[in-house]
RNA sequence: UGUCCCGUGGUGUAAUUGGCAACACGUCUGACUCUGGAUCAGAAGAGUCCAGGUUCGAACCCUGGCGGGACAACCA
């Protein structure tokens, strides 16, 4: 355990293992494991679940194991493995090499099936799924018997055989567990352990034509890999008794379930089938489309591995329902690029200035890296008398705390000069198309030589040297805290119309020239930006906000 | 109308297992600053859903309410 480790809260998760590592109850072992279902792709919410699970064991000197959930065939594909796997590895974790499937299991899962027919705890049954609704009632209210639970242990035995042997159609027969139609716990009312589909498995291709469910699946798995503490959310608390049961009357390794409550954040959707609803409907464009809750987004947007483990270590876990505020996890990724990022100018909106006593010629100017780190060094910047700056940087009539440029006004250009706005220039429609300013030759940065002091330094680009790229900024991708919370609407409803602005032609420093898909920079004052991997081509470079600096001038305006 | 789970500042979590509620985000001041960033200093904000009970002492235990969530796929 090293100091960051010991450093996070307790939680009752940890309280629960402690006790048993006390009382020896799995041998001083802590199995934990990550078991996402392949169809659909991983978003924040499961990081909090992987960050825990391995979290856990790396804690506890244990093993985290990788089990894909695939008992539906219908629904699982290749691709989710393929990118559940890269994520889990871009957060940094690792199940060494420990990749199973619930598909590993289909014939232990057989087998455990047949003890329980022979048991008489099992049986075949032939109502249509419409009729084994109805029979199961409701829950407040008894189900009742199908009247095919009484066949023999033999009858069934043949049956399910038949069943794995394909020679029935889907939905004709289901394997139930007989346990209790009127218990109050809908699950224990003889739960479908086997349905029938004709569909090809992504692993096991055509061998079966019968799949497990997963509450029958599910369960066994954890207990064949020797799970000690199988960590699931909510949900699943009133699936414990069904499981437990099965494992009872199997006689196997019982792990301890234990339930905590999944991760929401506001102006967000985080369920899979949402999410894929904005995938198809193509209202993002894709699962990582930066504005998506899901990893690959956030990867893709220019999030850190270590922010987005931070950030679901630093929310805790806990049983009660909660919604963190989006600002938390804006916090974390600040912090972490506040350290790493590289700063560099870039003009989003550009407003072109003369400066008009400056001589026809470049000087180049030292600029800091990165302040909150020595080791980044300084690179040079060409400075000349016509620039580019941010159109937000100036007001004519300037508001009482604007202490940027306006006209008379000085402001500092920053690693340059002062400068003071001497004319502005419009065209016909009264558009400022130009500014004409006057520069302070003895205010050039670090030379000393004036102890003139103004409120604002600005950024600015050097125009005859400026790198012309996309920016996309980005905004939430709803409008309301809780875009699912309205019964009377859907939450599309609430998507926010502005959460994508494409802008074309800002103007960057020419260094950013050699800037690589993945690379991060903080434009200074705006943000932080990554070089999106998605869209970039060598002669048309495509800039991703990952989130803006915070802003205590958009506060100041947002007031009046 | 049933079963299970959960109620601690605005939000998310703590409280060394019964010793007069702490941390983070957010909010608000101020300092500093060539990023209105970062940093630093400080403030406000809960008396722990409510009512009883046990106890010298309760956020923690008990009882009863109230509120919220989950459960009625041949989904996971």
């Amino acid at each position: 355990m090293n100091q960051n480790e010991k450093s996070l809260p307790s939680n009752f998760i940890k309280d629960r293992i402690d006790d048993d590592l006390k009382t020896g109850k799995y041998a001083g072992k802590v199995i934990t494991r990550f078991p996402p279902e392949p169809n659909g792709y991983l978003h924040i919410g499961h990081a909090k679940s992987i960050a825990l699970n391995f979290g856990l064991a790396r804690e506890y000197n244990g093993k985290c194991n990788l089990r894909f959930d695939d008992t539906n065939p219908t629904k699982e594909e290749q691709e989710y493995v393929d990118s559940i796997k890269e994520d889990i590895k871009w957060l940094g974790f690792d199940w060494e090499g420990r990749e199973y499937y619930a598909s590993d299991y289909f014939d232990k899962l057989y087998e455990y099936a047949i003890k329980l027919v022979k048991k008489g705890v099992a049986y075949v049954d032939s109502l249509s799924s419409e009729e084994i609704k109805e029979y199961r009632g409701m829950p407040t209210s008894p189900g009742k018997e199908s009247p095919y639970r009484n066949r023999t242990v033999d009858e069934n035995l043949e049956l399910f055989e038949k069943m794995k042997n394909g020679e029935f159609e889907d939905g004709e027969h289901v394997l139930r567990a007989k346990i209790d139609m009127t218990s109050p716990n809908m699950n224990l009312r003889d739960p479908v352990l086997y349905r029938i589909k004709h569909a090809h498995h992504h692993r096991t291709g055509d061998k079966w034509c019968i799949y497990p469910m997963y509450d029958w699946a599910h369960g066994q798995s954890d207990s064949i890999e020797g799970i000690t503490h199988s960590i699931c959310t909510l949900e699943f608390e009133n699936h414990r008794p069904l499981y437990d049961w099965f494992i009872d009357q199997l006689e196997i390794h019982h792990p301890s379930q234990i339930e905590f409550a999944r991760l929401n954040l506001n102006y967000t959707v985080m369920s899979k089938r949402k999410l894929l609803q904005l995938v198809e409907q193509k209202i993002v464009d894709g699962w990582d489309d930066p504005r998506m809750p899901t990893i690959s987004a956030f990867r893709r947007r220019g999030y850190t591995p270590e922010s987005i483990v931070s950030f679901v270590e630093g929310v805790g876990v806990a049983k009660r329902d909660n919604v963190v505020d989006i600002s938390v996890l804006e916090y974390a990724i600040r912090q972490d690029l506040n350290k790493k990022a590289m700063r560099v100018m870039a003009v989003i909106n550009p407003l072109k200035i003369v400066i008009t006593n400056y001589p026809d010629e470049i000087e180049y100017l030292d600029a800091v890296n990165n302040p909150e780190d020595e080791s980044m060094g300084k690179r040079k910047i060409p400075f000349g008398k016509e620039l580019w700056i941010e159109r937000e940087d100036f007001q004519e009539v300037p508001h009482k705390k604007f202490h940027r440029l306006s006209p008379g006004n000085e402001v500092r250009l920053r690693y340059a000069y002062i400068i003071k706005c001497e004319e502005v220039i419009k065209d016909e429609l009264g558009n400022i198309i130009e500014l004409r300013c006057s520069y302070d030759p003895d205010t050039k940065s670090g030379s000393g030589k004036s102890d003139k002091k103004v409120k604002g330094t600005i950024h600015w680009v050097s125009a005859p040297h400026a790198f012309e790229a996309e920016i996309r900024l980005y905004d939430r991708l709803f409008n309301v805290e809780n875009p699912s919370g309205d019964k009377d609407k859907d939450f599309l409803d609430f998507i926010n119309p502005q959460s994508l602005e494409i802008k074309t032609k800002c103007k960057l420093e020419p260094g950013l020239k050699d800037a690589k898909p993945g690379d991060r920079f903080q434009f200074e004052r705006q943000g932080y930006f990554c070089v999106d991997t998605k869209y970039t081509t060598l002669d048309k470079p495509v800039f991703n906000r990952v989130v803006t600096l915070r802003d205590t001038w958009a506060k100041i305006a947002s007031r009046q």
